[in-house]
Formats: structure tokens, C-alpha cells, sequence
RNA sequence: GGCGGAUUGCCAGAGUGGUCAAUUGGGCUUGACUGUAAAUCAAGUGUCCUUUAGCUACGCAGGUUCGAACCCUGCAUCCGCCA
């Protein structure tokens, strides 16, 4: 099997540029290739991990990976369907910049060696590139029905129309491609199968530039069996920055991943093997109530992002907090080690655990507070509260001058009692 | 530059002077059932330490009116047609 044929096989390829080709490429020798990360969040999140594994798997296969942070293009905008982004402010961008090149650090070896990974912002040299040169040397070379041809350009125009901005975000990354291609000999460019308009852009421009033929490489959209948008949890995005989302409730996500999606996950996030990953299958039309699939793709998943130690203490947590066994008897290291990571309010004996729901941000407001309560779904170290003014008292204090907060079934969060 | 149309809550999308904190669908949250699954069902979904009320909200700023998401004026953004 080669590494296209894996890929393909884990359902991380969806569409490439001359298949034969790129094929041959990769079979000799090691290959340069880069990917785009750009700064529109303060994390990283699951849709990049995808990316980040294809990086990986192709970094396993001896090539060498870029990572590129769109310092520049996060200012720009890349057109979406939805329509039009609002900018954000440099000062802002610049900081998830940073932010974003201290997390990709972690998915990709750094070894000094051949295949070490290299991260470049484009920030560096987009800025420098003057509205007459952009234009001169750089616009001359795109068509404007090309351009327009663009999926989402076509679509955005046929709808809510879009800005000059975005429109010449196509060739920005036309140009980062060459740059990279110039300066590491890039040959190959991946990214999500939505990103195919920008990423072949810069296919043309190379090919007058230089003469070399470079390439694309996609992977499909993750979505669940439905069809709908893969990875939301309370509304928000699966974010790799445990700051934005504790390891336990990352953790916590994998773990509860629909039967009929794990096997397809555990393909595009996991390295199991092939035949790991067929006996979980077995397992999961065997036995589907043991979760064994479940559990081993929150592992792989969660050591990968967060580390060993981290998901050790989020099975930890997981374990004490969970059971829904009298939790006093839980020790007082499990307890300190279970609770970190968690959302952690400090309180005094007496105060309101409203207050605490409201401060752990379980509730987003008193009045949010209220209708959980009055669902039924407030509980202070696994027992339910039933009482609007419980207040924490002496006996609710475990080991560790901890108390435990839950909303509904899985959402947990701590109080230390100062 | 001219003419016409649009801008509503997380999203889609009703509402065109009081009965609108705003129909409906999706999403999300909680509850029941379960395997920390799916499906299903029920409740909730601006805010306010209490609530047949108050406050804030229907692009932004003013105005008319006893009363405005709804009418008027200006501004911004978008769409279409014409130049």
C-alpha cells in the first residue's frame, strides 16, 4: 500500500491533481509540502487536525512538511459561502499567529533531520509585496475568468456578492505557493476539499514561473453519517487548545462519538492500523455496548493533541467523575489530578452555588441557571440539587477543599474553596 | 451617478403601527429511555438573585405617534437593472 493508497483507504483523500503523477513524486526520495493555517481563531481546531495528520502521515512517509501561518492572508479573508468576514484587527491576528505557530509545533516532528518540520508565516513576505508589484508582476498573471470560476467565488457572487478583498485571496496563496516552491522546493500542497479554487491557483502561476509542475492534494469534508457538520459540542468548534476546551471535555467528545461514526474516525484521526482498526470494527457490531472503539479513538485522539499525561488524567477524571459512585471516597490525589484541566471557580463556605454554575460558566446566566435547576439537571458532587438558593456547605467539601459541579450529564467543573 | 429591492434572534426565515421578546424550521441545552450510542418523546433557548412586571433587542442615527421591528429622514452595507 502505498501512502496515497492509505490515505485514500483512511478517507483522508478526496481529489488531487494528476493522480499518477503525484503518485511517482512521492515515491522517490522526499517531497516538500505545505499546508495553510490561517490565524482566525486563537486555537487551533479539529478541522486543522485533519490537515495536521495528513501532514503527519505524509511526514511518517519521509517527506517534509511547511506549515504556513497566514499572517497576512488572516487579514485578508478567504471568500466563504456564507458570505463576506469581518476583518479582525492586526494586533489580534498577529497574536493568533503566534499562538497558532506554538500549537502546530506539537503535531509534526522537529528533528533536525531532512523531514523536520519547517513553520513559515507568510506575513513575512506578503508584507513587503507593494500594491504595484501585486499588480505588475504578480496580477498579470491570473485571468480573470479563471478567477471567477472559482467555486465559491461563483457562488458567493451569484449570491451575497463579495469584496475585492477576498476576491484576491486566490492570489495571494498562488503566491505563497511559489514562494514556498522557490524557497523549499514545495511541490505539493494540501488543504480541505473546500480550499481546492485556492489551493490549485497557484498550479498556473508556478508552471509560468518556473516551469515545474507542482500539486494539490485535498481531503474530503468530515461530516457524520447524516451528513450534517461534523464536530460541534456546545456550539462551539472541537478546539485543540486545552485553555478553550479542557482536555476532559475533549476527551469526553471522542469518547461519546456515534456507533455508526467511529470506525469512519477512527480511520482519518487515528494511526492504528489497519488491522486495529478492523477488529475495533468487529467489536463494535459485537459488543457496541462496551464502547472499546469509543474508548480507543478518545485515547489515540487525545494523547496526540494533549499528550500522554493529559489523557491519563482525563481517563482519571473520567473514571472518578463519572461513575456516579459516592465520590467522597475518591482520594484526595485523584481528586486534584481528575479536576485539572476542568473549569474552576474559587468560592467560600456559604456562597450560592448559582454563583459557581454562573462562574464556572456551566450556566451562562442566573436565569440560565434557573431552568437547568428546574429540569433537573444541577447537581453538587453527583447529587442532584433541587433548592434555587443551595448554598455550599461544610459536608459538600471533598478531599482537596474541592467541590464538584455538574450540569446535566457530562458537563463538570470545580470549586475550590479558598 | 440614476432607479428599484434588501438588512430580524446561533442559522434559515415569518412579521409591515398596539394582542411582538417577536410564528415556524434547523441547531443548541436540559429531562425521560439507554450502552457516557443512535432513534424517539417532553421542556427550554435575550437579559434581570424571582418575573402575569422591568430592562435591552429587529443594520446605524435621528424623527412622527399616546404607542414603531413595522411609518418618515439621513447614513452604512449588500443585491439587481440602467449609465
Amino acid at each position: 500500500m502505498d501512502i496515497l493508497d492509505e490515505l485514500k483507504w483512511r478517507g483522508l483523500f478526496s481529489q488531487s491533481t494528476n493522480e499518477k503523477l503525484l503518485s511517482s513524486l512521492l515515491s522517490v526520495g522526499s517531497v516538500a509540502y505545505y499546508c495553510g493555517f490561517d490565524p482566525t481563531a486563537p486555537s487551533l481546531h479539529h478541522g486543522n487536525l485533519v490537515q495536521l495528520i495528513l501532514m503527519r502521515h505524509l511526514q511518517n512517509a519521509g517527506h517534509r512538511p511547511i506549515c504556513l501561518i497566514g499572517g497576512a492572508t488572516g487579514l485578508i479573508g478567504d471568500p466563504r459561502l456564507t458570505g463576506e468576514r469581518t476583518l479582525n484587527d492586526a494586533q489580534t491576528v498577529h497574536q493568533w499567529s503566534e499562538r497558532l505557530a506554538a500549537q502546530l509545533k506539537h503535531f509534526l516532528r522537529t528533528t533536525d533531520g531532512p523531514n523536520g518540520v519547517i513553520i513559515e508565516n507568510n506575513y513575512s513576505w506578503l508584507s513587503k509585496l507593494s500594491a504595484l508589484d501585486f499588480l505588475r508582476d504578480v496580477g498579470k498573471h491570473f485571468r480573470l475568468g479563471t478567477m471567477l470560476a472559482k467555486d465559491t467565488v461563483a457562488s458567493r457572487l451569484s449570491g451575497s456578492g463579495l469584496s475585492f478583498t477576498e476576491f484576491s485571496y486566490q492570489i495571494l496563496q498562488a503566491y505563497d505557493f511559489n514562494m514556498l516552491h522557490d524557497k523549499y522546493g514545495a511541490m505539493l500542497q494540501t488543504g480541505g476539499q473546500d480550499q481546492w479554487g485556492n489551493l490549485t491557483s497557484g498550479l498556473d502561476y508556478i508552471h509560468k514561473m518556473s516551469g515545474d509542475k507542482v500539486h494539490v492534494l485535498t481531503t474530503p469534508l468530515i461530516t457524520k453519517v447524516d451528513g450534517t457538520k461534523f464536530g460541534k459540542s456546545e456550539g462551539g468548534a472541537i478546539w485543540l487548545d486545552p485553555n478553550m476546551m479542557g482536555v476532559y471535555e475533549f476527551y469526553q467528545f471522542w469518547l461519546n462519538v456515534a456507533d455508526e461514526e467511529v470506525v469512519k474516525l477512527l480511520k482519518v484521526f487515528t494511526f492504528l492500523s489497519v488491522e486495529e482498526i478492523s477488529a475495533l470494527e468487529e467489536q463494535v457490531q459485537q459488543v457496541p455496548e462496551k464502547r472499546d472503539a469509543q474508548r480507543k479513538l478518545a485515547e489515540e485522539v487525545t494523547k496526540f493533541v494533549h499528550g500522554r499525561e493529559a489523557f491519563v488524567q482525563a481517563v482519571e477524571a473520567s473514571d472518578a467523575l463519572f461513575g456516579r459512585g459516592s465520590i467522597e471516597k475518591i482520594d484526595e490525589a485523584t481528586i486534584i489530578a481528575a479536576i485539572s484541566g476542568l473549569e474552576t471557580s474559587e468560592a467560600n463556605l456559604g456562597d450560592k452555588i448559582s454563583e459557581q454554575f454562573v462562574n464556572t460558566k456551566l450556566s451562562a446566566s442566573f436565569n440560565d441557571y434557573r431552568k437547568t435547576l428546574s429540569a433537573g439537571g444541577v447537581y453538587v458532587n453527583n447529587k442532584k440539587v433541587e433548592s434555587l438558593d443551595r448554598a455550599i456547605e461544610n459536608t459538600d467539601i471533598l478531599n482537596g477543599q474541592v467541590v464538584l459541579l455538574r450540569k446535566g450529564k457530562k458537563n463538570i467543573a470545580a470549586v475550590r474553596i479558598t
